[in-house]
Order: structure tokens, then sequence, then C-alpha cells
DNA sequence: ATGCATGAGGA
DNA sequence: CCTCATGCATA
């Protein structure tokens, strides 16, 4: 589709576009055990999932297939239904910069987990090679749990209120996903859980960030405590009704999402690499020579800078872990990848 | 598990 | 326009 570019997202019903009903990937971890009645008021996906024989399969998804009359379905322009959003949206919602990182703006933090937990080579040169110890006050996190008081600066307690290091947020993330799973539950489950608990409703996949530490350190700091209430919560109460409450994702006109073919993707890492902020004349000119819109270029960037950020560097880290001869035994790699 | 996308908030 | 938090849709 080289010319195709089909301008339209026209969200048209596919002619051939049955309810996909794309075999759970991860089923491994969907595999979870109920122990709450949960009326599927939902679209049944047992029929679907259940002939595995998991009778108690949920839907990891709630899908929203809402039902589109008009073909064309402008996702932009004329939107008739006033959009209605689902999140509680409590009034802790305040994460912005606090007055005190007012100056941070720019100076961003770029390797957290500089140390690989427990074991770790000494010495490598993996990408920067100039990290370690030196990027560890890099960011001082003293100003995000600021402490108002001048005197007191007892940090590292745990399960409470004070910043966690990277460390800290690797191992919790580390052990919530094993209670996790020992608990028997899904991403999902938890996501919705933390919404029916405290109102602040996540998805599958920001848990799923969570426990993989792909998410900026700020971001990690703030799901945690949720995270943490919610293992207490979860262990503590083995057999007490979970208040469900299913609040059904509204009809958003989302635009399509584009496949950009592999070859384009390294035509733009290319570019990234030269210039990792184009101004919109690079843009253009990117997304003309790619024939791919300005607007998925420009997301593409945006996207890609933000990977930069996140707490686990992307491109490497625990490949095949060794790569030549010599190879330490262990490895405190990252997840076994459930 | 991830890729592309939306949106709020901030210059 | 950017950053940042987040998620639908998908591989």
């Amino acid at each position: 589709m080289a010319t195709a570019t089909s301008n339209h997202y026209s969200v048209l019903a596919t002619p051939s576009s049955a309810p996909p009903p794309h075999s759970e990937s991860g089923s491994m971890q969907q595999a979870a055990a109920y122990r709450d009645a949960h009326t599927l008021l939902q679209n049944d996906y047992s029929t679907l999932t259940g002939v595995a024989g998991h009778p108690l399969s949920h839907a990891h998804q709630w899908i929203t297939a809402l039902s589109h009359g008009d073909t064309g379905a402008p996702w932009t322009t004329s939107s008739p239904l006033g959009e209605q959003d689902v999140k509680p949206q409590q009034q802790q919602q305040q994460q912005q910069r606090h007055p005190h990182l007012a100056h941070q703006a720019h100076h961003e933090v770029r390797a957290w987990r500089t140390s690989t937990a427990t074991t770790h080579i000494p010495g490598m040169a993996t990408s920067e090679g100039q990290n370690l110890v030196y990027s560890q006050s890099g960011f001082s996190l003293g100003h995000l749990g600021h402490q108002q008081h001048g005197g007191q600066q007892h940090q590292q307690d745990h399960s409470d209120e004070d910043t966690p290091t990277s460390d800290d947020l690797e191992q919790f993330a580390k052990q919530f996903k094993q209670r996790r799973i020992k608990l028997g539950f899904t991403q999902a489950d938890v996501g919705l859980a933390l919404g029916t608990l405290y109102g602040n409703v996540f998805s599958q996949t920001t848990i799923c960030r969570f426990e993989a530490l792909q998410l900026s350190f700020k971001n990690m700091c703030k799901l945690k405590p949720l995270l943490n209430k919610w293992l207490e919560e979860a262990d503590s109460t083995s057999g007490s009704p979970t208040s469900l409450d299913k609040i059904a994702a509204q009809g958003r006109k989302r635009k399509k999402r584009t496949s950009i073919e592999v070859g384009v993707k390294g035509a733009l890492e290319s570019h990234f690499l030269k210039c990792p902020k184009p101004g919109a004349a690079e843009i253009n000119s990117i997304a003309d020579s790619l024939q791919l819109e300005k607007e998925v270029v420009r997301v593409w960037f945006c996207n890609r800078r933000q990977k930069e950020k996140r707490m686990t560097p992307i491109g490497g880290q625990m490949p095949g872990e060794d790569m030549y001869g010599d190879t330490p035994p262990h490895h405190g790699g990252q997840t076994p990848v459930q």
C-alpha cells in the first residue's frame, strides 16, 4: 500500500470483520480463578475461551462493541455524541510537576536502573558507559518527596509515603507480579479492582507496564501505593465479596491503528537517531518521503521519545546475556516473561 | 506484551 | 507543539 495510505479512517464495518475472537494471547496469564461470582453482563467470551477448558475465563478486555450505524464515522469531525468519560476522576489526579521540580524540565533522567538489581556485571560498558553510581545522583529524588520539615529524612521505609528508589520499585514490581499470579488474578483484574476500590480504574496495559517497569519513574511512584494497597486487600480478603462495578466503556471513535511496516520503522529509527525532535518541517519531509501522514509521524516520534524515558531501557538489557564466551552463570535478568 | 493513539496541561 | 499518563487494538 505504498500510495494507498487510506486517508480516511473509515471505520467502516469491514465486510469480513466478524467478531475477532483473537485467541487469548496471554492465555497463561488469563487463566484466573475468580472467586467471585461476577455477572457476565458483558459479551460472553466464555463461549470462545471456554472451549479451552477454562470455565472462568473472563473477558480481559471489556470490549466496546459500539453499534455504529454510520459508516463514515469520522472520528474527528462529526462527533455528535459528546464524549463522556467513564473515569470517576477523583481529585487526586494531580500529578503534574510540583513547584519544586519546576526546573527539572530539561535535565530529564534517563537511566534509572543502572544497577541490575542484585548481581550486576561491574564496569560493564553497556551502551552509555557513564551511568552507574553517577547517574544515581542524577535525579535527586529529594524534591519528589520533598520533606518540608527540613530535618527529617527517613526514606527507604516501605509501604508508605516516601519516595522509593528505582531499585525499590523494581523489587516491588517483581513481588507484586508474583503475588498477583499466585492469587490468581490477571492484570486486568487488578486494574478493575483498583477502580472499584479507590475509584481509579486502570487497564491491563498499565498494570502490565508497571510490572515490567515500563513506566516513567514518577508514574511508577504514583501507582505503587495503589497497587500495594490492592495487594494487602487481595490477600487478606480471600473470600469476601468484591463489589463489582461494570463501567462499560462508551463509544469512542478512535482512529484505526496504523501499522507501520518494518522497513519504514527502520527509516524512522534512523531519523530519530539523527534528530529526536524534528520540527514541523522535518516531520512533513519525513512523512512525505515515507508516505505517511504527518500526524502519524509526529506521534511516532512522541512515542519514541517516551520510550526513551522509561525505566527499562529499550533496545538492550538481557538479550541472551552473553555475547562473548565469558558469561557469569547468573543473571539478575528481567522478568521471565510470565 | 506492545504499537499507535488520545488528551490534559504547560509553555 | 511538546511532554506525560494511559489505554484500545493487536501481534
